[in-house]
DNA sequence: TGTACATCAGTGAACGCGCGTTCACTGATGTAC
DNA sequence: TGTACATCAGTGAACGCGCGTTCACTGATGTAC
């Protein structure tokens, strides 16, 4: 018998091994028997802490929600103004990818189609909460005068959410030959040309 | 015994059902049964055709590869000059996005991790050769004088692809709700302002 | 402080469903004479 | 123009693998007295 651990315990971490898992391999590829190896436990081992697959991805997007409003909501606190704010934002998703972190990837996935249907419906929310922080940070910005009052701020968040999406893709793609923090820096130069003065 | 196709002709029209399909349920939910009887065929009848299933994928995203480089190869030729081709191209993904059209959301779903190794690759391809597409198009505005000179060509192009991208994902989470078209033409204002002059 | 008992996380064997795939067959269509 | 034959697309039953899930069990840990 290996380790016990209390179910709350086990749960979480199941929850943050089943995130990464998402992230490697995306929801079609992702199994029990992978997820409970590598917490070193036998996959029926995992029914004790879930009701089944569902409820396990249900978790990991709990996580996964989580880490990401934080990140949104940690930059808008660090950074001195709003559109430092942004850009601080955007290099931490670069540094993600370049470490392999999960959250940029399930970012990624969430635009597949298919899938569960609540699942679904649960990324979508996820989403749009995102983007509804970072709206936040536009509107920010056009208190503060540093982007255009003229600027939509929903639109200008979506163009954000894309600075980082095709990226992820080509990194995925060409792997270390291709330099997200250069790409980041250089597309954060027309991010703000197209949102802020002159 | 159904209608009888001589193999060439079946082969055709299954990739484009499977492309249909893909679209509508990602690589996880597509099964050769669903395509067997979107055809009017029965499951087997598809090994006439294919070797398998991953054949069959491959094929439909063969057609997918030929939509997506002819509709940026159209919007190059029949607009004006290169802000106008690029301008007609998002307008043009704005539409098929509004009709249901396949191509967009398997554009979406080629960012998810996992999956079948050559699969991924060939998407991966598929996408590098929109985006260096999209690229020669920036180039030609470079020549023309509507996009700035120190703009780069390959980050302009990856910023391109990321207006549509977000705008996939809101629209299938919120339907009809979401328009799409006037999303298009503000985030193009946007993008216009991030590459050209002042 | 030690013993008896209850709880509950982890195990391993087995089940069963979904689904891709195979194969011997049918019968329509096209070709040779 | 009609008959015999070859080809080959479509059929349906059956197979088998992968994998999620169940369940009776084990034994470690914590609690009551």
């Amino acid at each position: 018998m290996s380790q016990r651990m209390n179910t709350e315990a086990r749960r979480e971490q199941m929850a943050r091994a089943a995130l990464d898992l998402l992230a490697e391999r995306g929801s079609e590829g992702f199994n029990i028997a992978d997820l409970a190896e590598s917490v070193g436990l036998v996959p029926s081992a995992v029914y004790r802490h879930f009701e089944g697959r569902e409820d396990v991805l249900d978790a990991a997007l709990d996580v996964f929600r989580d880490r990401v409003y934080r990140l949104v909501d940690a930059a808008r606190n660090e950074a001195e103004n709003p559109l430092m704010a942004l850009e601080l934002l955007l290099t931490r998703h670069a540094k993600l990818i370049e470490s392999g972190g999960a959250v940029p990837y399930i970012m990624a996935s969430m635009n597949a189609p298919g899938g569960h249907a609540a699942r679904r419906s649960k990324t979508e929310r996820i989403f749009r909460g995102y983007v509804s922080r970072v709206e936040a940070v536009v509107r920010d910005g056009q208190v503060s005068g540093q982007v255009r009052s003229d600027v939509d701020p929903a639109t200008a968040a979506l163009l954000f959410a894309g600075l980082i999406q095709p990226a992820i893709q080509l990194r995925h793609a060409e792997g270390e030959r291709f330099d997200i923090s250069a790409h980041v820096a250089r597309v954060w130069d027309l991010f703000r040309r197209a949102v802020g003065h002159d």
